[in-house]
DNA sequence: GCCGTTTTCGGCCCGACTGTTTTCAGTCG
């Protein structure tokens, strides 16, 4: 009984009280749902150790809900839920992934055409039968056909680092356009989430006229696939690579409030606007407005800066990866922010492949890269393993040491460090001998096979190769592909407790689909002490711009320079280590 | 259904766009 279950059910309770337009409630549904998927600690963990009372402390979570709960847990079912249910017998899931499609469409077409499916819906579209419904038209039928292909067409989200640099070359040719002022990318991209469903991008304008001609301009580009709407303020369109994307057009006055109010989150700013009514203001994507005017909006008294936003509020500026509010609206009031990493703090670099195993270049063409990127050292980390053929053997480390002490001679001010990436084997021993890792400067140890063991056995196996006196990190700590690959079983409380007690690094791998520890752990890291390092697991000189995202996802996860050790010089990061 | 440094009752974020209307409902972010 996981927490996404749970969530899964209360998010479904929600739409169906949206459906028969109840009052509020489906709001209630959907923060407890948000708030539970969310959570650390398991629900039934909780219930389990605290009972009823545990499941009323969870935010958002108050009798009614709390009750659902516990019956789900002792029953494995919920009634109210299984009536709902069974009142409209639709493919919620299904059916709310079509964009457009909400959940008084839904109903509406269950009851005039007995829709349950998406496969229904596209069997009522193709027989324009949803254009005869009051309320619909054959604008929205086509519409739904649209949507429809999308949804079979992709899953909906794309991993960031797959989408980012396509997005910001669209950024730059419209920076350029005449009339631009300020240019922003905005939304999910901003807060550098590890997926996001679409871009949104805000631009800034003199005039009215400008503004038409960006828009102009951006319904038009070569890359767009579909115009789903067109207007002076906002325009929306699917991209040929299937993301959907947002151009917004404010004026110059306005574009600090748009800057905080487009890039979210949700929640965060549901958060601001509280305050601001608290204080007598009204806060929206103009500014923060006062009192009432004939047009209703008040007047305006700041807008063309987040930090004005901000200020008005009696809060400190906080950074765009940090507003999800997981606390930081409070940190921020009281001044306890943290000063997180910045995204030119790193000075080394801790695991990386050449052609000695997997990867596409020589050590001197990833040092020279690296340096390039602005780094002072690196460690190369080779696959040191049994199970393929890209590895190196004992003989062969000491063999690649060589190589790296001549190509070191050969730079001033970088390093190049010796180490590797050693197996973890199914029992926690490590594939190479002590004697041998016990030359190298660093060693991460990680798994690359028989991800398929029980929870135990897998936290297990794991403890035992940091209790290695010779392991200074865990790499890719729970081995997660991003929509590939879920996360192997894993007590990652326990492991960071381990972390803790054997002065083991956990790694932050930048790679675009790993990133992993994503940024919830990270956080549980960070409060229990154990040290980071963000390292590229780079297998070609061309992977080192994923540190990036690595870092985004450290500031996601509150990190500081001092809690990760290679934004350190080297000396003092070598010392630290085991 | 949840919540409380105005409250245990009475509030609950807010605006743009579309498609359907002829003043608005639904959806989205």
């Amino acid at each position: 009984m996981t927490n996404q279950e749970i969530a899964h059910i209360l998010y479904n309770i929600s739409e169906y009280l949206a459906m028969e337009d109840v009052p509020f409630k489906p709001r209630a549904y959907e923060k407890a749902a948000i708030n539970i998927e969310a959570l650390e600690e398991s629900v039934s963990d909780i219930y389990k150790k605290q009972g009823f009372k545990g499941l009323e402390k969870i935010s958002a979570v108050g009798k009614g809900i709390a009750y659902k709960i516990e019956e789900y847990i002792k029953t494995g079912k919920i009634k109210e839920y299984e009536a709902l249910k069974k009142k409209t017998p639709v493919k919620l899931d299904e059916l709310s992934a079509v964009e457009g499609v909400g959940p008084k469409s839904i109903l509406k077409l269950y009851k005039e055409l007995k829709i349950k499916t998406v496969k229904d819906m596209e069997r009522a579209v193709k027989n324009k039968k949803i254009e005869n419904i009051e309320g619909f038209g054959p604008k929205s039928q086509e519409n739904i056909l649209m949507a429809i292909n999308f949804l079979q067409k992709s899953g909906g989200r794309f991993p960031l680092g797959y989408i980012l640099y396509d997005i910001r070359r669209i950024e730059e040719r419209i920076k350029k356009l005449r009339g631009a002022k300020k240019i922003l990318l905005t939304g999910s991209i901003r807060r550098m989430k590890e997926t996001i469903g679409d871009a949104d991008l805000l631009v800034s304008v003199a005039n009215k006229k400008a503004a038409e001609e960006i828009m102009d301009y951006f319904i038009n580009m070569p890359e767009v696939a579909h115009i789903y709407s067109h207007g002076t303020t906002r325009s929306s369109i699917k991209l040929k690579n299937h993301l959907d994307f947002d151009l917004r057009v404010v004026p110059e006055k306005s574009f600090g409030a748009a800057a905080q109010y487009f890039t979210g989150s949700k929640d965060h700013n549901i958060e601001l606007r509280k305050i601001a009514i608290k204080k007598g203001l009204k806060l929206n994507e103009y500014g923060i407005f006062r009192g009432k005017t004939p047009q209703g909006r008040g007047r305006q008294i700041v807008g063309r800066t987040e930090e004005e936003i901000y200020k008005i509020l009696g809060l400190k500026n906080i950074e765009p990866e940090m507003r999800e509010n997981t606390g930081e609206i409070e940190a921020s009031q009281k001044n306890r922010l943290p000063k997180i990493i910045g995204y030119n703090d790193l000075c080394g670099d801790l695991q990386m492949h050449t052609t000695w195993s997997d990867g596409q270049n020589s050590i001197e063409e990833m040092a020279k890269k690296a340096m390039q990127m602005g780094l002072e050292y690196i460690a190369i980390t080779d696959h040191v393993r049994g199970s393929f053929n890209h590895n190196v053997s004992g003989k062969e480390l000491l063999n690649q040491g060589k190589e790296i002490d001549k190509t070191n001679k050969k730079f001033k001010n970088f390093k190049i460090l010796k180490g590797g990436e050693v197996d973890i084997l199914n029992d926690g021993r490590l594939f190479m001998k002590d004697d041998v890792l016990k030359k190298l400067d660093i060693v991460g140890a990680s798994v690359h096979s028989n991800f398929k063991m029980s929870k135990q056995q897998m936290t297990e196996r794991i403890i035992r190769a940091m209790k290695n006196p010779n392991v200074d990190i865990l790499f890719h700590p729970t081995g997660r592909l991003i929509q590939m690959r879920p996360a192997y079983e894993l007590d990652i409380e326990k492991i960071i407790r381990a972390a803790k007690e054997t002065k083991t690094v956990l790694e932050l791998n930048s790679y675009f689909n790993r990133l992993d520890l994503k940024d919830e752990y990270v956080r549980m890291a960070k409060n229990a002490g154990v040290k980071i390092s963000i390292d590229s697991d780079a297998h070609s000189v061309s992977h080192f711009q994923y540190l990036e995202l690595g870092i985004a996802q450290a500031r996601r996860g509150w990190l500081e320079k001092k809690d990760v050790i290679n934004a350190w010089p080297v000396d003092k990061m070598l010392k630290m280590l085991k």
